[in-house]
DNA sequence: TAGCCGTGTCACTTGCTGGTGACAGGAGGA
DNA sequence: TCCTCCTGTCACCAGCAAGTGACACGGCTA
């Protein structure tokens, strides 16, 4: 019909995105891909060459991953001390994770599937990770007292859970999942946590002593 | 062979067993249950009836969720203050759910899919988290100061996450997955965070005051 | 005008899945 | 002895998936 392959390819990969964002990627293979885009599935095998390499391509078109100053730049102030940006770090993580479907369905999918996109996806997130840590300084090697990359690891992990658990459950300990204030709820016990964990803890700022 | 139809839904339970430690549910069908237990499909019709019939006996036949007692009764100490029972229970949850890879793959699952079964699982932890939640007094309603079911909540399912993880990722924000110095490093940090926010807590113990 | 290439359509094979009907053969009771 | 029920085997169906080969159409250039 439209007869402009780029077109084409855009709405194979627009397709990709609405069926991840209504299914699981369980459910995800070419001949759906082609229903969902209303074309021709050799028409994927031709553009693309085939499921992995379409995902690929559907990975490397979209912005999927929060970037550091999406995670910071809402109407709050800079933040001023060494816990309130790992707090707002968190917060945000929380905040923009939450309003990214997509991200999420790739991110069930890492659980269950291991190969090269995943592999490579993680290792990008993970290496944007650590260097939000190194900002921070808080990937000093872990000290007697607190280890803090070990304690954001787990807060981050958590609040990853339970967005990704969201889909499937309404209550987790308690907590509801389906409204704004079990949300709330949530986000200021990861504020509260990040304070705790980083006001007590033995800071390496410029002065930082070698006890 | 055998005759003993007894025998025969014992190697199709303890099939399904063995499948979901090597896989993940999305490869569990008819076909491979009969396949890895050596035996005709038509068996597991006549004998269960079906698939979802059959995960159901196989979820109640087995002890996949760990007990309060599990989560506690290690060489450890009884815990004197609530900081510390707190503590030993999140920390238990690491140890008990680390040791248990099919109990893993059905959390998995139930990241993925919604249906009677999983609901009915997710229920019966939930109310089980509740209660262990009552016996240490803190399912108090969420004060202006600090929230600790919700805080609670994840720490818990920070751990969750991380133990899921580990199956398709070696290593998050720094943190090894594959070692068991990594996993002392989560434990610890576990420790660390809930004694921080128990200690800190406006405790509803008997002579709470509500300030 | 003739031919080529890019785009899209159609038809087909292969291989898997879930599900079912028909049958074989042994154990035990009437 | 015969009959019946329980257990297990075999053969088959329909449905859907991935992947491929052949062809139709239209625009562009020589």
């Amino acid at each position: 019909m439209a007869r402009d392959s780029q077109k084409t390819k855009q709405k194979i990969l627009a397709s990709v995105g609405r069926l991840l964002a209504r299914q699981s990627f369980g459910s995800l293979g070419i001949n759906a891909v082609a229903r969902e885009a209303g074309i021709d599935k050799v028409l994927i095998y031709r553009y693309f060459g085939g499921m992995p390499e379409l995902l690929r391509a559907f990975a490397e078109q979209g912005d999927f991953w929060p970037s550091s100053e999406d995670l910071l730049d809402p109407a709050d102030e800079a933040p001023t001390s060494l816990a309130e940006a790992g707090a707002a770090l968190l917060t945000g993580h929380l905040r923009e994770l939450r309003k990214r479907p997509i991200t999420q369905e790739i991110m069930r999918w890492e659980l269950i599937e291991r190969n090269e996109l995943t592999d490579e996806l993680a290792r990008y997130r993970e290496q944007q990770g650590i260097e939000i840590l190194k900002r921070l300084d808080l990937e000093t090697a872990p000290t007697e007292k607190t280890d803090l990359p070990a304690a954001a690891a787990l807060i981050h992990a958590g609040i990853t859970y339970l967005i990704l658990r969201a889909k499937t459950a309404d209550v987790y300990l308690g907590v509801d999942l389906t409204t704004d204030e079990g949300w709330l709820r949530l986000a200021k016990a990861v504020q509260k946590l990040s304070t705790l964990m980083l006001e007590n803890a033995p800071l390496s700022t410029q002065e930082s002593t070698d006890d």
